[in-house]
RNA sequence: GCGCCCGUAGCCCAACGGCAGAGGCACACGGCUUAGGUCCGUGACAGUGUGAGUUCGAAUCUCACCGGGCGCACCA
């Protein structure tokens, strides 16, 4: 469709075209000057907050970015049209590598590549007709924002949730720098996809393992709003476990010395027959004999050559060596031996384990590589481990286990064990999580810089606050190339600087922030954008958040959506927001493939969306995308129709042209039969809207036009006032969808812009209510015959009804009626 | 290996335990048209992946299996 064609087809029978290109000029500028969707922090009104994530700004949008703004839009729009003041704000991630490697690339400052890409962001998402509040937006790489990146990470340092330490960490070889562990996927970097290895470096954290639990328990309060899988992730990446700490002594050249290993399963310890200590654990090294030192040298650089994909291979065999020394089994007194392997990992737990071979199938395979000890202390009625290699985890009698012999509830002997141990004063209940603190700081230049300086005689010294932002030097090219270092390193006047405390000479901390800290606290700082004094303004934090609905893609289930969670709690404890959730209800979009495949450049499968647009118009994409089925399922665009799009959408506007009745005609004496479409149509699309059923509201749509369509040719006419009020109807429920066509329609129809802000019709309950129903009566559940009764009909008088139908008489032939169900008013089983 | 989700017409998808079809695409036929379809109308097409069970009644609840997708996976 476009301009030439639609003109040239003019006829006598089609004086009218709707041309959408034209639409989509004339609306924008009226729109741009009405500003329908400026959030007023003062307005009476009821509050929503509509959140979407910003984007990183990439330049045009992708089909990715027109479905999820489609479906968000849905939301904010239909809250407006619903009396809400929404807050539907939109800004960008600016900072991280793309931009950065551009640069590069270029010989420019990431800067330039980044603004050109924002503008062009603006522009297509203007096009879009995306209801976002323009006057709110920001970029995390201005100064303006990063300055309280910088004072919010100065706040957790104050209280000590920002802290640094030496440890083995993720390093991304391609984008050369470290990686938290939730940018780990399967052993790869979750950006770049290269292979990640391990790299002993000093680096920043935040302590969210601080907030494990809690993290996890406001999980049970978000389960009812946030989808199950990204719950679901959450609580497996928190990975809570409840064990016991068991402290064995160990016996080294050096003399005595305790070590202390978790596990889930202190039932089992009359079973531990040998410890292993991970064996890139520094205690390995402590206690290692020294006969033995060089074997535990020489299988450290095995380990250290095996790749995190190599090790997470679960059929990998077992390795290990001896480290040459025992410790004694606190409940049997017996001397078992301790051992190093890389099975045992040094950052969980304890980094060191009891082995229980006969019911840890890991421990098992360790033993039987080893030829150590099995012994079985749990009989669960299955085959003795020690023969069948198959370690058993159930249920059963202990056995061999002292006191607990005879016991067969397992939570009984956890119980009878950690209460030994408490009292012998050699272990403890415990509880363990795989949540690791978050790494924050990398080795690159587009983030936010640590604000931290150096002082030979102070340390760590945090910037004056009154000196942030700390701003980065002007970088480009070839300076910002990777060396494994931060490139802020070779700014020597930026990095040479004085301690804050002494005025003596100090050196600034060179590592930026992960871009992930900048999105952390985003939806805070949309509540007040330009507010210069502080990071948000409380009060409107409060009046605005929680966000309602948050809308996003399931990629940041463990990624940032912890991340914000945690934040968000860190600023409750500071007093700064009221809440410890930033997002009460969340909704994830699916993907847009094409022709069962993600799109990609090597497929050669991309569609691009700007050629979409072009071709079928804005309100057809929107249209296609949040018809395509529930908002979470992949959208196949190989079996979309945008054309059956235009088609519906030009079948709407043609409604408009047809009315004749003037604006303001009072509905009442309108076609009943019409008028309770509409009402029920309107009904029934504030339901599965707040239900996230797009796709269904959308199929109510249509059936208004269609009913509308009819009651013009061949019912009412187009003079009645129902035609007036369902053409309505339709412009503002189509108002959530297909802004431009709907604003159109609204036009011809004698209204004012615009539409998006017209309010959504009252229903009046009356006409919800049905004069009659159709009863179905089944016999042996089978329909046999259709009643029309009222809708207060009785069950004795439906029951009598029923029985009393011809058609049911005949199926019944005279069989014996046994039972009757009765549910008045649709429905009578007869079962004979 | 463990866990979760999903299998409805040629296709995309609807259906508080109660008439399997709301809507769309594609298709066929008719109307309107010089013609075309970006118009109007009509129609055909599935018995709900398979097998059991619960129930007066199952697409819907339970179990098993088949097929597809996702998550977790050496975390003691």
């Amino acid at each position: 469709m476009n301009a030439e064609q639609s003109s040239g087809h003019s006829t006598q029978h089609e004086p009218e075209t709707y041309d959408i290109a034209a639409t989509e000029r004339k609306w924008q500028p009226v729109w741009e000057e009405l500003q329908p969707f400026r959030a007023d922090d003062d307005s009476p009104r009821e509050k929503r907050y509509a959140l979407t994530m910003f984007p990183y700004p990439s330049g045009d949008l992708h089909m990715g970015h027109a479905e999820v703004f489609a479906l968000h839009d849905v939301m904010a729009r239909y809250w407006w049209q619903r009396g809400y003041e929404v807050l539907n704000p939109m800004g960008f991630d600016s900072f991280g590598l793309p931009a950065e490697n551009a640069a590069i690339r270029n010989d420019e400052h990431p800067d330039t590549y980044t603004r050109a890409n924002i503008a062009r962001s603006i522009e297509s998402c203007r096009t879009y007709a995306a209801s976002f509040d323009w006057t709110r937006t920001f970029n995390t790489s201005d100064p303006d924002y990063y300055r309280w990146t910088q004072w919010l990470f100065l706040k957790f340092h104050e209280r000590g949730l920002a802290y640094r330490k030496n440890s083995a960490v993720n390093w991304c070889p391609q984008d050369q720098t470290v990686l938290a562990n939730e940018q780990v996927v399967g052993g790869v970097c979750d950006r770049c996809g290269a292979e990640v290895t391990k790299k002993e470096l000093t680096q920043w954290y935040f302590k969210i393992t601080d907030y494990a639990q809690e993290l996890l328990d406001g999980l049970d309060d978000l389960a009812a709003t946030w989808p199950d899988r990204v719950v679901t992730a959450q609580r497996n990446w928190i990975g809570r476990s409840e064990g016991a700490h068991v402290d064995f002594a160990l016996h080294t050249v050096g003399g005595d010395r305790h070590v202390t290993v978790y596990t889930t399963r202190p039932d089992t310890l009359y079973g531990a027959t040998f410890m292993v200590i991970a064996a890139d654990a520094a205690l390995a090294a402590e206690v290692v004999h020294p006969d033995r030192a060089q074997a535990l040298a020489d299988y450290l650089v095995e380990v250290r050559k095996a790749s995190d994909i190599d090790r997470l291979a679960t059929d990998r065999p077992k390795t290990g060596v001896d480290l040459g020394i025992t410790a004694t089994n606190p409940v049997t007194g017996e001397e078992i031996p301790v051992w190093a392997s890389d099975y045992v990992l040094a950052d969980y737990g304890t980094g060191a384990i009891m082995a229980v071979p006969a019911h840890d199938q890991r421990d098992l395979d360790f033993a039987r590589e080893m030829g150590l000890p099995v012994r079985r202390v749990i009989d669960t009625g299955e085959d003795d481990p020690e023969e069948t290699y198959v370690a058993t985890t159930g249920n059963g009698t202990y056995v061999r286990s002292g006191e607990l012999d005879g016991l067969t509830d397992k939570a009984a002997g956890i119980r009878t064990i950690i209460e030994r141990l408490e009292a012998e004063g050699r272990g403890t209940g415990a509880v363990n999580y795989r949540l690791r603190d978050w790494l924050l700081s990398r080795q690159r230049y587009w983030g936010a810089p640590i604000p931290i300086v150096h002082c030979p005689e102070h340390g760590e010294v945090a910037v004056p606050e009154d000196q942030l932002p700390v701003t980065l030097p002007m970088l480009r090219g070839a300076d910002l190339k990777p060396r494994g270092t931060s490139p802020l390193g070779g700014a020597t006047e930026w990095v040479d600087t004085t301690c804050p405390t002494c005025g003596g000479p100090a050196t600034r901390d060179t590592d930026t922030m992960d871009t992930f800290v900048d999105s952390s606290w985003y939806m805070f700082r949309f509540c007040s954008p330009h507010d210069t004094d502080r990071a948000f303004d409380p009060e409107k934090v409060d009046a605005w958040m929680p966000c309602h609905l948050y809308v996003g893609g399931v990629e940041h289930a463990v990624l940032h959506l912890l991340y914000g969670r945690f934040f968000t709690k860190v600023l409750n404890d500071m007093g700064l927001v009221g809440f410890r959730e930033p997002w009460s209800a969340q909704l994830n979009q699916g993907f847009v493939i094409n022709q069962g495949k993600k799109m990609s450049k090597s497929l050669g499968n991309g569609v691009n969306l700007g050629e979409q647009l072009e071709t079928f118009g804005v309100d057809a994409v929107r249209l296609t995308l949040v018809f395509a089925g529930p908002p979470e399922d992949d959208i196949d665009w190989a079996n979309m129709s945008p054309e059956g799009s235009v088609r519906f959408l030009q079948r709407a506007w043609r409604l408009s042209g047809d009315v004749t009745s003037d604006p303001g005609t009072d509905p009442a004496s309108g076609d009943p039969a019409l008028r309770r479409t509409t009402a029920r149509a309107l009904h029934d699309a504030s339901a599965l809207v707040e239900s996230y059923r797009f796709n269904v509201m959308v199929a109510k749509v249509m059936e208004l036009v269609n009913a509308t369509r009819k009651a013009i040719d061949s019912g009412c006419g187009p003079a009645d006032p129902a035609v007036r009020e369902a053409v309505e109807a339709v412009a503002v429920m189509l108002s959530l969808v297909a802004p431009y066509t709907a604003e159109e329609m609204w036009h011809r129809l004698g209204h004012e812009p615009t539409v998006a802000r017209a309010g959504w019709p009252a229903v009046d309950e009356s006409l919800l209510v049905e004069d009659t129903v159709t009863a179905v009566v089944q016999v042996r559940g089978k329909v046999k015959a259709r009643l029309e009764v009222t809708p207060d009909i009785s069950e004795a008088d439906l029951e009598a009804a029923a029985l009393a139908d011809p058609g049911v008489q005949r199926a019944l032939d005279g069989g014996e009626v046994r039972k009757v169900v009765v549910r008045a008013p649709k429905l009578v089983n007869i079962v004979v």
